[in-house]
RNA sequence: GGCGCCAUAGCCAAGAGGUAAGGCAGAGCUCUGCAAAAGCUUUACCCCCAGUUCGAAUCUGGGUGGCGCCUCCA
């Protein structure tokens, strides 16, 4: 069974081959640190990492990156607005973003920052200056689009009827109007570094450009990002990468759909709202993550209170599950294999890999979850379990969640002896039958968040 | 003007020629001292029209309704 990947160069699922075998090298655009990242913002993030996550599970061994743009129009605005210098404004937001990444299951990254990379940023910008695929015009250093002929690969646009300064004012130095700024001159009391053509800063695109070069190579195997990426930004580091070197940035290039809240547009005064940190401290990022995962990668995704409610929801009919099964381990028993069960357990987890395998359906992935989740709550149903079976059911567990991350945390110790006292008694209570003591140190526990649960094979509690 | 995306049950969402997965919510039943968890049962002709086909939610054409991009907003 092999991989395959919708390219945004084909525009079609193509088969999955790494430049290296067993290797694959990755780089996703990250964010500008000039503020809280938002819950649009999180779909990529939890996108990327969970395609790594499945490449990892199937043999490669993956190298990861996210830049940190933290030098930018933006972070300059916001400077002027607050009064504090650039660096500590970036500084304060890549902190934010490392930890908001965390709570949604993200590690292993490597987050090269601009103001790190300067060197490598200006020496790619020589580069093509010295190719002549880049000019020089009053301190700006601009890319020659007409140089490049393959310019609009991605985003596949016919540049010759493309309707310039629609949006933007068409800066009346350029050659072409579709030439892009490589490097910016600086304007009085801006953050700058030296060039070869005076003190500035470097464009928008370059950055991406020169890091995935110096932390993956001159081509990668998968470059991912937004949909809002594909045009100009992607288009454009390919088009730098590939004048430069000779060769494609990447062979791969994905993109992730929209996501809407409430239905509309994302936008920056609805996204307040809706910060990551914000949202973290209401839900688990498993939810998150289950949330952003219920829906194909490339499809428009809606987000809203009650499908974060779903999420959660969902997170806990699985989470349930595996805990039904580890609370029964203790009381099984060995050997007996139960074939409906061991037949089960394989059809989710080849659904599971199957559906992964075609352009990362983690919407069916989930699915298949659901489907081992059923499996696992029917065989409870049994009176005595083996101790192989319910092995067999959280290995799948955990080789499913090792990809999606949708598992809730594992539950600690409650560690608190007065809870683990009121257990105690109202277990001596139930067994003199004295069901108003049982139920009023159930209520006190449920005041405190703890759920109890009778089972045949004893009671078990969980956090609600 | 150019390029492209989406439309499936109350809600979320797969499926992409062979007669509609899964989840959430709801209803009923079972189990249960109570409760919880769980199991079983139950809810759709897939935006509209026309065509291709033995057969279409899936293909083609035309609509309708949402949405994105077209150079420095990441």
């Amino acid at each position: 069974m092999t991989l395959k990947i919708f390219n945004s160069l084909s525009r079609s699922k193509e088969e999955f081959k790494s430049i290296e075998p067993g290797k694959v090298t990755m780089y996703v655009c990250g964010p500008t640190v000039y503020d809280y990242i938002h819950i649009g913002n999180a779909r990529p993030v939890i996108v990327f990492d969970t395609v790594r996550r499945y490449l990892q599970t199937i043999g490669y061994e993956v190298r990861y990156v996210t830049n940190l743009t933290d030098v930018d129009d933006k972070l300059i605005r916001k400077s002027e607005n607050t009064g504090e210098p650039v660096p500590v404004i970036a500084d304060k937001y890549v902190a934010a973003f490392l930890e908001d990444s965390a709570g949604l299951g993200v590690k292993d990254t490597i987050h090269p920052r601009v103001t790190e990379n300067m060197d490598e940023i200006i020496a790619f910008i020589a580069g093509l200056v010295e190719k002549g695929i880049a000019y020089e015009k009053g301190g700006d250093v601009f890319f020659r689009t007409r140089q490049f002929p393959k310019y609009g690969q991605i985003s596949h646009k016919n540049f010759d009827e493309l309707q310039y300064g629609i949006r933007i004012e068409v800066d009346e130095r350029k050659e072409s109007p579709q030439d892009f700024v490589l490097w910016k001159a600086a304007k009085p009391g801006e953050i700058k570094w030296s060039s070869p053509w005076g003190e500035g800063r470097p464009g928008w695109h370059i950055e991406c450009s020169a890091m995935a070069e110096k932390y993956l190579g001159i081509t990668i195997d998968i470059h991912g990002g937004g949909q809002d990426l594909e045009f100009p930004h992607h288009e454009c580091e390919a088009a730098q990468s590939e004048a430069l070197h000779g060769h494609p940035l990447a062979n791969y290039w994905m993109h992730n759909g929209y996501l809407n809240i409430n239905n509309e547009k994302m936008s920056k005064s609805l996204g307040n709202g809706l910060r990551v940190k914000d949202i973290l401290t209401r839900t688990s990022g498993a939810a998150v993550r289950f949330a952003i995962l219920s829906a194909h990668y490339r499809n428009p995704l809606n987000y809203s209170d009650e499908v974060l409610h779903q999420a959660e929801a969902g997170v806990e009919r699985l989470g349930n599950s595996v805990a039904n099964v580890r609370h029964r381990l203790s009381a099984a028993i060995p050997g007996e294999k139960n074939e409906d069960l061991a037949t089960a357990v394989e059809a989710a987890l080849a659904l599971f890999s199957e559906r992964m395998n075609d352009d990362f359906n983690t919407a069916d992935a989930i699915t298949a979850m659901f489907e081992l989740a059923a499996a696992a709550n029917r065989y409870l149903q049994e009176e005595r379990t083996s101790k192989g079976m319910l092995e067999l059911i959280l290995d799948a567990f955990e080789q499913m969640d090792g990809v999606l991350g949708i598992l809730p945390a594992a539950e600690e110790e409650l560690g608190d002896a007065e809870i683990d006292k009121l257990i105690e008694e109202r277990t001596a209570a139930r067994k003199a039958k004295e069901w108003a003591r049982a139920d009023e140190i159930r209520d006190i526990l449920t005041e405190k968040g703890i759920i109890l649960e009778d089972t045949p094979q004893g009671l078990r509690w969980r956090r609600k």
